[in-house]
RNA sequence: GGAUCCGUAGCUCAGAUGGUUAGAGCGCUCGCUUCACACGCGAGAGGUCGAUGGUUCGAGUCCAUUCGGAUCCACCA
């Protein structure tokens, strides 16, 4: 292209790439357009040997200096494209699973930022909850008491006591500090990492779940639900984790096989007929309130309304109906415990049944008889369990009922699921405590079918992954459990009044205002008392509990988005356009999210959620820290490269739990480094950005009907490649991308060498350029999102600014370009015909050929004819006869080719 | 028990609205130091698509049943 165009000035700087630059926040535009266009084109400086090697330093800090990721404020809503990254826990490990993960969000981002959007990128860090809580307490020696006052002037000591019983006492702000102070080192580590992989994150925008400004959100959320009536608090039965001494969530259950046995006894009705129940758990025998069966079944029919009376503790307990009996169950007739599992809470809340509580929050049978056990056999059998772990009773009440041969034969051994806390190792006992509850639909229906319709107002990435968010609220049984009895948390601020005898008023706490936040009701009095009314009569008492850790990162959209700080921003960006997560946390994460955006924004959170898959070791097994079979990600990174690991994890579609292979990093290695060379190569041949075809003016450079086929091509994968990212499916737009450039080096770049070095003249080598400076151009662009370090580099031997900040390709912009996608693919044909012969023959691919046939149905044949030169050259052939013949459909056949000499020329 | 996903060459995976001889990469075999690339290049051999039955002129691609694998939810009587 000898001409050079004012008006369609090329690539880079169509006028989506111009505002996508002049758009950044300081400014500098990284690829601004100067007025006249001669003064712009470049000589491109290729290295000698192109290299992998480095890249990532060299670019990650080119990035970071020209700013090129850095969400632009002043904007506007729909030129956003917001993210609601994961913020890492950035005190656990570091797993491969974020490499994968993290990518296939960062490519996303990419594709979008492209595409002219404002990005908004952030990434914050989740290092509020128990495994900071833990690993602050090991590392310094402190243990957190948030009775204790805080003291401004702490310091924690220099090596933490051998023995904990000598670790420092510390308030709770105090032990606040020392947690930001340490989570800030790990945070680092991550973000070394995060820049090595070449995630586009803003790190201008990012937010730590513990720091003041999550605090006050998390608190200023939690008020305006108290307010709004979507919180509120209640005495009731709770799950209760015995080690930990904390109330749990549903969503924090796991429900584990465990070995256990029924243990058949018998109660006693009024007329001596024995009522045989069956039961896992006979210690809860001094905790039964009632029987209870189906009402539908004949055994019982005439005990329903009865009572009978409990052997060795002689309580004297209804017999009841309830449809959640099951008749196949054990004997069909079960006791009722307070509280033996959720179940018990069902049947003793919806037949108004008495309280017996036995077990306390520390796991442990109540050390006092209680007084409905008020015979003295009763409460004699009772002593041998006072004080007693639920483990140690259960055997004590074993061998009480065998001593008094009431044991119906042995226990039966079974395997069951019992619940746990995820993070625990002891079944969770179910204990009556007051705690703060978010209202998530658990027990109002209305509200759960507005929590299904918003989980339909998403789309959901795979589409399937929605069933997984119905299936978790259609089956919640209460509301959300937002209140832990742990020291490091956000506070629940709350104070509560005490009266006159000294007693909590629960019924109506005192809230903060807003601007106070954040509060900690423990070391801060509440409004309109003084600190030494703290625990008296008339006065008050802080909340001592903390939100749960969910309660805060259910919040990152607000977090992020400056909520409550700048109403402007947060306007900009909320409701977020994604949200890519793990399909592990849908119940947890995602869910949390949703109920807070419905109850404060009366909205979805996102648009969109991407789930992506789990990291599997080469076995297919989850990898895990407890499996110990985690691969450190730094180990792959170092030695394949960032592109080829980012190659990996971009291969895999959405959704998809996907294997640890380095085989698969080898392919994207292999693609990065032939992309530097294919690029040298391209470039080296007098390839210059002028060259680039983006209209019909520039398109005339075309005169090879080969080049105009390449491009042809080009333009239908550039279109696929851009629905599929349009669909979020990455990994298809890559395949297309990547089969297109190979063919691109392998076949057309072959068959036009020696046109390239100009043996056919001036016009036929400047539509060489022209095709390849095309191809290279847009091959660049469509791999920038996966693999941002060999693109980049390469944009920058021969054009200006990032190739991350110039626009994505268009169609469109090659609709001048008159050629058929069918052409190139059908002399490679006859040309992988012709290397056969040679290969067969064994002989060197740039042996000459005296002559073949070519024998292709008409359509096939003619687009031979078009490219018999270039074919030719390729092959170095003297004579191909072209035989048009055959069906439309069918091959091109190579026929009697004779060779020449090998060393003839 | 409810739900979802998956089952295609030795391996890892693609195969949109059903349509001509089922694709890729790796691995394997053979050949080639071709002036971008030996971290390379060329060629080749390997599947009838878990099974059965249906719908259809035609099914890997839709329906039913079934077997196998995985995951989510529920499940402590």
């Amino acid at each position: 292209m000898s001409d050079l165009h004012t008006a369609d000035t090329p690539g880079t700087d169509s006028p989506d790439a111009f505002e996508n630059t002049s758009t950044r926040a300081d400014g500098t535009a990284a690829a601004a357009a100067p007025a006249d266009p001669a003064a712009r084109v470049r000589t491109p400086d290729v290295p000698e040997k192109p290299a992998l090697e480095g890249l990532e330093e060299k670019l990650a800090q080119a990035w970071a200096q020209e700013e090129i990721y850095r969400f632009a404020e002043d904007t506007q809503r729909s030129d956003v494209y917001s993210i609601d990254t994961p913020p890492p826990t950035a005190s656990g490990s570091l797993h491969v699973g974020h490499v994968f993960s993290y990518t296939q969000t960062d490519v996303l981002a990419r594709f979008h930022r492209m595409r002219g959007k404002n990005v908004f990128y952030p990434l914050g860090w989740d290092d509020n909850g128990l495994p900071t809580e833990r690993r602050v307490q090991n590392y310094y020696g402190v243990r957190c008491d948030p009775s204790k006052p805080y003291d401004p002037d702490y310091t924690p000591p220099q090596q933490p006591a051998k023995n904990q019983r000598d670790w420092d006492v510390i308030s709770r702000q105090n032990f606040i500090e020392l947690c930001e102070a340490l989570t800030v080192e790990d945070e680092k580590v991550f973000e070394d990492l995060f820049t090595r992989l070449g995630l586009s994150v803003d790190w201008t925008q990012t937010y730590r779940t513990i720091d003041d400004d999550s605090r006050t959100v998390s608190q200023r959320a939690f008020l305006r639900h108290v307010r709004s009536g979507d919180a509120y608090t209640a005495l009731a039965p709770t799950l209760w984790d015995v080690s930990f001494r904390t109330a749990v969530a549903q969503a924090e259950l796991e429900a584990k096989d465990r070995p256990g046995a029924y243990h058949r006894y018998a109660f006693t009705a009024g007329d001596g007929e024995q009522v045989f129940i069956e039961t896992t758990r006979p210690e809860l025998l001094p905790s039964c309130v009632a029987l209870v069966a189906h009402p539908d079944d004949e055994r019982y029919q005439h005990l329903f309304g009865t009572t009978v009376t409990s052997p060795l503790f002689d309580v004297e307990v209804e017999v009841r109906a309830h449809r959640l009996a099951d008749p196949e169950k054990g004997s069909g007739i079960a006791m009722i415990c307070t509280f033996g599992d959720m179940t018990d809470v069902t049947w003793w809340r919806e037949l108004d049944l008495p309280t017996r509580t036995l077990i306390g929050r520390d796991g442990r049978f109540s050390v006092e008889a209680p007084d409905w056990l008020n015979t003295p056999g009763a409460q004699e059998n009772y002593r041998r369990l006072a004080g007693k772990t639920v483990h140690s009773a259960k055997e004590a009440v074993v061998e009480m009922l065998r001593e008094q041969d009431l044991l119906d034969g042995e226990p039966e051994p079974i395997t069951h699921a019992v619940h746990f806390y995820e993070k625990g190792d002891k079944p969770l006992e179910v204990v009556t405590s007051r705690q703060w509850y978010i209202r998530n639909g658990g027990r109002d229906a209305e509200r759960r079918e507005a929590l299904l319709a918003r989980g339909r107002e998403l789309q959901w990435h795979p589409s399937f992954m929605r069933s997984r968010y119905e299936n978790w609220v259609e089956g919640l049984n209460g509301d959300w459990l937002i209140s832990r009895q742990r020291f490091f948390g956000v506070p629940i601020p709350v104070w509560y009044r005490l009266d006159a005898q000294g007693e909590p008023d629960y019924a109506d706490p005192i809230l903060p205002e807003e601007s106070q936040l954040p509060v900690d009701p423990a070391a801060q009095p509440a409004p309109g008392f003084e600190e030494s009314q703290r625990g008296e009569a008339g006065g008050f008492v802080g909340e001592l509990d903390v939100l749960d850790t969910w309660a805060t990162s259910s919040l990152t959209p607000q977090i992020a988005g400056r909520w409550g700080r700048d109403d402007r921003f947060f306007s900009q960006v909320f409701p977020y356009d994604l949200r890519p997560q793990g399909h592990d946390i849908i119940r947890t994460w995602l869910f949390s999210t949703v109920v807070r955006a419905h109850a404060l924004s009366d909205s979805v959170p996102w648009t969109d959620t991407a789930l992506s898959g789990w990291i599997l070791d080469p076995d297919r097994k989850k990898m895990s820290k407890s499996k110990g079979n985690v691969i450190v990600p730094t180990e792959p990174l170092e030695q394949f490269g960032s592109d080829a690991v980012r190659y990996w994890a971009a291969s895999a579609k959405l959704g998809a739990d996907t294997a640890y292979e380095i085989a698969q990093m080898k392919i994207g290695r292999r693609l990065a480094i032939k992309l530097l060379n294919a690029s040298k190569f391209a470039l080296n041949l007098g390839v210059t950005e002028e060259h680039i075809v983006d209209g019909p003016s520039s398109a005339q450079a075309l005169t090879e009907p080969l080049d105009r086929a390449l491009i042809a091509e080009l333009r239908a994968v550039v279109e696929r490649a851009t629905s599929c990212f349009e669909d979020y499916d990455y990994a298809r737009a890559l395949q297309l991308v990547e089969s297109f450039f190979w063919s691109f080096t392998d076949d057309y770049v072959e068959l036009v060498k020696d046109r390239a070095y100009g043996s056919c003249g001036e016009q036929a080598q400047a539509s060489v350029r022209a095709a390849l400076a095309t191809t290279l151009d847009a091959v660049l662009r469509l791999f920038a999102p996966v693999l941002p370090f060999a693109t980049d580099e390469v944009w920058r031997w021969w054009r200006s600014g990032s190739v991350h900040v110039a626009a994505w390709p268009q169609a469109a912009d090659l609709d001048a370009v008159d050629g058929s996608a069918q052409m190139l693919p059908t002399v490679a044909e006859a040309l992988a015909g012709i290397r056969r012969a040679k290969s067969e023959a064994q002989v060197k691919q740039r042996t000459p050929v005296r002559s073949a046939r070519l024998i292709a149905p008409a359509a096939k044949a003619g687009h031979l004819e078009a490219a018999l030169g270039d074919l030719s050259a390729a092959t170095r052939s003297h004579s191909l006869e072209l035989v048009s013949e055959g069906e439309a459909g069918q091959g091109v056949v190579v026929a009697d080719v004779e060779l020449g000499d090998a060393d003839a020329d």
